[in-house]
DNA sequence: CTTATCTTGGACCGGCCGTTCCAAGATAAG
DNA sequence: CTTATCTTGGAACGGCCGGTCCAAGATAAG
């Protein structure tokens, strides 16, 4: 008997999720989002709830669609050190050029906010962390399988670095680093993972 | 002839970087600014102008007043890789626990703001991150000389490494990462950068 | 076609935003 | 003590904030 609605909740999801990334959660606001996606307030607020909640579900929306695929395909890759150093390079590459150029990572960005005390919130940035974290240790694993690494290579402690780097990357990205630094950056890393006399 | 100031800039500033270090500079208000420190807005626009100004003073006196003392302490530290290691060790102790713990870093935070994209604001950045890595590169060359470090290193790269790793670090501190987990994160670096046969 | 139910447009809310302005107050030179 | 100059308190500005509300509209079951 109802009314249904008249708009599609996952297409409007993703622009919302363009305006937090670009200009940032914290100074979009509701007026802005109204604009961009042609809903109205009470739609938006019927379907998302508030401006927090749909932060979170924004966040959520960006971890499987942008961050989760490419993390997969790290984990799957079984090249081992190239593999990681492929994914850094396509990071920077995505973070210094093209259409999202210095927009940074949503998710990082959202580690300065205010919101990252909100609970559901604080979920998403640590899942994020955990995905990165544990792609990279699959990567470095076959590094390892490989026999690309050095004896005695702490995985957790290496895929823990490599995630903190990839946010530096981020961050340092959004506010125009250049793409050169940023790799010169991630290589010396790299090449302390991988067997001395190789390099 | 005129009146003088009846306040001190220097201590009213201070509070300033305080106020936006904690809660972040997009929401803190201006009226919070004018609560905490007692001045009027007359006398807070008198001194320091707008916001964006006021933003940029604030960046510009926590590189001086706290990463300044810091780096300038890591370059002159010439014990080499411990001196990094301390470093590190210090950062992550005061980025977790004691009265700054879960605040980050006042100018990474600033990284994500719309505010990054202010020249005026830019050039702190930029300044800050040249003076950490600077600062990195002399403690590298330190543990160069003392023969510390594995043959062929490249000393602008991993000090660029170690700059981005730093602000890995206080991006995640403020989401609430373990003190455990980063420190392993930055060792598995430094581990690296040192002769394999000693570790 | 009626009806029950959900959706939609958009007016409206109190409150805060950064900024401006001016009269009153404080200062120190003459 | 007068006077010129700067500072100060605080009212006021238009505008945007996130959120609520309700009448009008759309839908599909009966």
């Amino acid at each position: 008997m109802p009314d249904v609605k008249h708009f599609e909740p996952d297409a409007v999801l993703d622009q919302v999720v363009r305006l937090f990334w670009e200009r940032g959660a914290e100074v979009t606001g509701i007026a802005e989002i109204v604009r961009a996606t042609g809903l109205s307030r009470s739609s938006l607020y019927a379907t998302f709830g508030g401006k927090e909640r749909l932060q979170a579900a924004a966040l959520r929306r960006y971890l499987e669609r942008q961050s989760r695929p490419v993390f997969d395909a790290l984990a799957a890759d079984q090249r081992g050190l190239p593999a990681v150093d492929g994914f850094f390079e396509r990071l920077v590459a995505a973070r210094c050029t093209g259409k999202h150029a210095r927009w940074g990572c949503l998710v990082t960005n959202a580690h300065t906010g205010a919101a990252r005390e909100v609970p559901e919130i604080r979920e998403v940035l640590d899942a994020h962390h955990g995905a990165l974290r544990a792609a990279m240790r699959a990567a470095l694993r076959s590094a390892r399988e490989l026999g690309q690494t050095r004896p005695g290579l702490d995985l957790d402690a290496c895929s823990e670095n490599l995630a903190l780097l990839a946010y530096g990357v981020n961050l340092r990205s959004r506010a125009g680093a250049e793409p050169a630094e940023l790799l010169a950056g991630v290589r010396a890393v790299l090449d302390g993972f991988a067997h001395t006399e190789e390099r």
